[in-house]
DNA sequence: CACAATTAGATCGTGTACGACCAAATAGGC
DNA sequence: GCCTATTTGGTCGTACACGATCTAATTGTG
């Protein structure tokens, strides 16, 4: 079951970060929030939510938990007052530095090669667009 | 990101699950506890936990939902008291036959041949080996 | 036999996920 | 300029996950 065998996979990839992460204060599903914000500062709810495939009802009390954390900012746009910028405070960029640890951790434990690491990525990303594509 | 293509992929087949599995009154995570049950019934809560990778703290109240539905027993055992057997019911063995169809739905919608599809599946296998091994 | 250590589930609190719904702000047709 | 439709976040209820802790039952050692 390629289905059952992706859930534990990325379960076990949970269960790998959470002690990681927890040093750091942080979750693993906020560690995938300021991944989005360090390559893109500034962004909205929404356009976070396109890039991690989350909804609202899940990004709000995330990004508020973050927020009381001190990690973020989230502020309502002037021209648009539906839209809400998110945008990383010095906290919250801070922590990048100590991402590359974590990151190279990970690596690690893979017990992959860099290429091999490459080549699942893509074919997993790969199946991901076919999947979201039936929707 | 390996771990975010993963994350991502999962949640798209937990989400292509869904309605398919709606009809049926599953869920996703249910939906695994009983493909356990049809390869092996009459397991330990344990031995369920086991293969998939769950606690008592979430497979718990996941299987007295499912108790509630009708789909399963859980009758404490004669010899160790301390064991939680849990039996399938006729309707829960009755559900096999529908769920032949929402695989082949599933299949359809990765756009992988079925060498593609075993393929992944091994290799995605072989990353959560590895992850499981660094606890 | 007694008693500490272990084991199997259950419970509790926190944090995601997500469907359904809501409220405010904006855009577009007339 | 109105008024409806759409867009953007937010809220609520339900269902996982999981660390920490608890209770009852069993095992092992002297």
């Amino acid at each position: 079951m390629l289905c059952f065998a992706l859930y534990s996979a990325s379960h076990a990839m949970s269960r790998l970060y959470r002690p990681l992460l927890a040093p750091l204060g942080l979750t693993y599903p906020q560690y995938l929030v300021l991944m989005a914000l360090w390559s893109g500062d500034g962004q909205s709810v929404g356009s976070l939510g396109e890039e991690l495939a989350l909804d609202s009802n899940t990004l709000t009390p995330l990004l508020k938990r973050m927020e009381a954390a001190g990690l973020l900012t989230r502020v309502r746009s002037q021209e648009d007052e539906r839209v809400v910028t998110v945008s990383l405070t010095e906290k919250g960029r801070a922590l990048e530095a100590e991402a590359g640890r974590v990151t190279a951790c990970v690596f690690e434990a893979t017990g992959l090669s860099v290429e091999e690491v490459g080549a699942l990525r893509s074919q997993v990303n790969a199946l991901r667009q076919n999947l979201n594509a039936q929707v």
